[in-house]
DNA sequence: AGCGACATTGACCGCCGGGTCAAGCCGTAG
DNA sequence: CTACGGCTTGACCCGGCGGTCAATGTCGCT
């Protein structure tokens, strides 16, 4: 089934009317879920006829496969752009932390799917494997703030997985509408909140946390 | 459709079949997901015939929604009988937390579905109100300790979602193997994890984290 | 015995939706 | 002009699955 598949030589246009085709999807799929959606729905509201769908992919699924790599890409350049290399871990990780809330916010329809690992089983080893990587590069700034002092003594990748897990439900009750704030300000909020639970004490908390309230 | 219909007068035997029924579904659903479960698999698995199914179910989304409140209602009650009343609001926090973990991880079978959210959409209603449920009743602990300070000032709910959220995601982490450490273990650390997100100082963390490790 | 209510069976129906395909279009390179 | 390969169409196929139903069984009660 890995197959290396001779990978399609799209023209511009076919470029164009695949990205078409995976920003209608997300959005059905945000809409009603991927169990839910139909792949003449997708087509319809591209406004293509359901044949051209298998032109570009093998099937609904590997749609799907797709748009999880891509936004997974895309979340993890967000955060690295948003942490400065001059900072220390704890902060590093209040900066990606804000960023990864405030891109899922602007990426809502998509995240609707992705945080949530098992909508269908099927999928359970790519949403996995993102979610791994995340923690893993979570675990390692943890790792060095605990080695600084600024963490507190625990297992990192423990304490990893509490992180990607704030971030993934706070977006996930925002985006649901039951959280009713801007998105700054919760990103902000889940800033402070994540330091809390990781700082080794109080007096670096602090310092943590008033650096960031431009 | 919310028509008071006749609820049928089951036998001792009808009610354990549907038991059966239930607790066989919710064994498939774990496996492969809601809408990959097909009622077919459901009957045979309980040994019993298709038909047999409907007499007990309108249908299968019916047989979910029953499920669901079910479980809501035995974790709430686990929860409640957790706390000592004579507690302060952080501790009994750290109770309800800690029961919740080795609840989930005890029905891992039903909360891989539960947790999360909106696996098909049209399930978000039972879902949510549950959380929202779980939210309410910690916000007003929540309330209760930022009134004799044993907590941070901020906006209670905004705290208790974390709160749920830690306890879902932790649980999830568990319950998929990612996580390998004795439940009750699991279950300590998520407690301190939130006590220390929680808490108004660090005395206050650490009084309140020692005399949970027994 | 025989009635009525609960319990159980499995063949059957109908539709929905994923995926196929043969044919046609259009721009460009030769 | 023609050939070719990317692009587009929509009718069609077909398997799977949710849900129905008429028949049969099995209690317990009168």
């Amino acid at each position: 089934m890995t197959t290396t598949e001779a990978p399609r030589r799209l023209t511009a246009q076919g470029i164009e009317r695949k990205q078409q085709l995976l920003d209608h999807a997300a959005e059905l799929f945000a809409e009603r879920g991927f169990g839910d959606t139909r792949v003449v729905d997708i087509v319809k509201r591209a406004g293509v006829a359901k044949g051209l769908f298998y032109w570009y992919f093998d099937n609904k699924e590997s749609l799907f496969r797709e748009l999880v790599e891509l936004n997974r890409q895309r979340l993890r350049v967000a955060q690295a752009g948003a942490m400065d290399p001059r900072s220390d871990a704890l902060t590093r990780i209040r900066q990606g932390v804000e960023a990864s809330v405030v891109f899922m916010s602007r990426n809502a329809h998509f995240f609707s799917l992705l945080e949530v690992e098992n909508l269908e089983k099927q999928f359970a080893d790519v949403l996995r494997r993102g979610t791994e990587v995340h923690v893993t590069d979570v675990a390692r700034l943890i790792g060095e703030g605990i080695a600084t002092g600024t963490i507190r003594e625990e297992d990192p990748v423990l304490l990893a997985y509490g992180v990607v897990g704030s971030v993934g439900y706070y977006s996930h009750f925002h985006r649901t509408g039951r959280i009713k704030l801007p998105v700054d300000e919760l990103a902000r909020f889940v800033g402070r909140s994540v330091v809390c639970s990781l700082a080794a004490d109080e007096r670096i908390a602090r310092s943590v946390i008033l650096a960031g309230q431009t």
